[in-house]
DNA sequence: TGTCCACTGGAAGGGAGGGCTT
DNA sequence: AAGCCCTCCCTTCCAGTGGACA
């Protein structure tokens, strides 16, 4: 091969990482760790469909990565091992932080277990009882158990409301020859208060809790990933303790101590470096805190930029600490500058509040006496962050541009 | 103690856009 | 295709507020 801008990383590649996936938060172990008890409760449960029983509905809560997804995906898969050719039953999956109407979750159900040669439910087009129907009369026709895992079921909730749980949990009532179990997967376990008893009750027939990983848990999850991961020796011995304590500092969360571990061996593999070290995962850390605020700055709504743009302007004439008054009146002329329209002061004042809710600046409400009652605020912001912004194509024509005099300076 | 300032933040409602239903 | 409904984004209105100041 002859040389390209590319053969430099090819030959030179450093390769510390035997298996990439086993580090990936989506890979599926055989064994996962501190999680028997939870398993073990659904797996007698939906031991039923095995014999043609329904199993109970069940309800699944727990923080974010504590495991839910990845036990559920593991027992399908055992399922499946169980069942080879879905005699009994069948597993379907289906996440609701993508597909979160009515519509769309019977549509994703049913191409999931209709085969296109079948029938094929249109994208679009059928009104959401015809797609019941067909669903309905498909599963009934099967003779057969289907266990439908609704994934991040309280966004569903909140999008499309209790209706198409009610569809849902009435099923068994109309079916002859086959059953139908849900199960219900959220890390607010809230949001259950707020639906219709009847529907809530049927729906969490068993409830099971997914606790937060504590430091010595998340520890052995990383040591089993890290083991089919790396090599012997490639590892400094407090790297995987470091990875899961800091994890465990901030809701025990395994995808974070992993996601820790895999960007620190990354960076070791781009140093070049013979092995990952705590410092490593110091820079993985430092790594995944600015590209979290980064992501946050450059998906903001323009309005929200302009906004955090005209923070900035102050900030960069001396004013670290500004009223909203002089965020708005900056604001107007960096509108101008850009010719973009300008939404009222009250709007303004609840992007500001929002900025402060993702903690990309600091406001608080004061009061200056005869001067009135304000939000003091200020950037909470790195350099690097502050640049995304300054370089967004939107704002080329205000590099150059200084506020006019502000009369109420704090 | 009352006044005044520069807002805050809740409430109501309009308009646009998108998805669902007929 | 058209109507309906919902959500989002925004404006308008306004009562309420904390503290400096007279």
């Amino acid at each position: 091969m002859s040389d390209n801008i590319f053969t430099q990383y090819i030959s030179n590649r450093n390769t510390l990482v035997k298996n990439k996936k086993a580090l990936q938060t989506t890979y599926i172990p055989d064994q996962l760790p501190h999680r028997t008890d939870q398993i073990n409760e659904i797996v007698s449960i939906f031991s039923a469909a095995l014999y043609g029983d329904k199993p109970s509905n069940i309800m699944i809560f727990g923080k974010t990565g504590t495991g839910k997804t990845a036990v559920m995906s593991y027992i399908g898969q055992e399922l499946k091992k169980a069942d080879p050719n879905e005699d009994k039953s069948v597993y379907v999956y289906v996440n609701c932080e993508v597909v979160d109407t009515p519509y769309s979750i019977l549509y994703n159900i049913a191409n999931q277990i209709i085969p296109d040669s079948e029938m094929r439910i249109p994208f679009t087009g059928w009104v959401t009882d015809k797609v019941y129907n067909e669903l309905r009369e498909y599963i009934d026709k099967k003779r057969k158990v289907f266990i439908i895992v609704l994934d991040e079921i309280d966004r569903l909730f909140a999008k499309a409301g209790e209706d198409i749980f009610y569809l849902l949990t009435i099923i068994n009532e109309v079916l002859t020859n086959s059953k139908v179990s849900l199960v219900g997967i959220s890390n607010n376990p809230k949001f259950i208060e707020f639906m219709d008893p009847k529907v809530r009750s049927r729906l969490g027939e068993v409830r099971i809790i997914f606790p937060s990983y504590d430091a010595s848990q998340l520890e052995d999850i990383l040591q089993a990933r890290a083991l089919m991961a790396f090599e012997d020796g490639i590892l400094e011995d407090g790297v995987v303790p470091y990875c899961a304590a800091l994890a465990a500092q901030d809701t025990g969360d395994a995808r974070r101590s992993l996601d820790l571990l895999r960007i620190a061996a990354d960076i070791a593999e781009r140093n070049g470096d013979p092995s990952v070290t705590e410092a490593h995962v110091k820079s993985a850390k430092n790594k995944i805190e600015l590209d979290a605020v980064a992501e946050v700055v450059r998906t903001l709504p323009s309005q929200s930029k302009t906004v955090l743009m005209s923070i900035i302007v102050n900030t960069e004439e001396g004013h670290n600490k500004m009223t909203t008054g002089m965020v708005f009146s900056t604001y107007k002329e960096v509108c101008n500058l850009i010719g973009c329209s300008i939404l009222t002061q009250r709007r303004i004042s609840d992007f500001i509040s929002e900025l402060d809710m993702l903690g990309i600046i600091y406001a608080r409400v004061i009061s200056l006496g005869r001067s009135g009652r304000t939000k003091e605020i200020e950037l909470s912001i790195s350099k690097d962050v502050i640049n995304i912004i300054k370089n967004d194509d939107m704002f080329r024509n205000v590099s150059s541009y200084h506020p006019s005099k502000q009369m109420t300076l704090i």
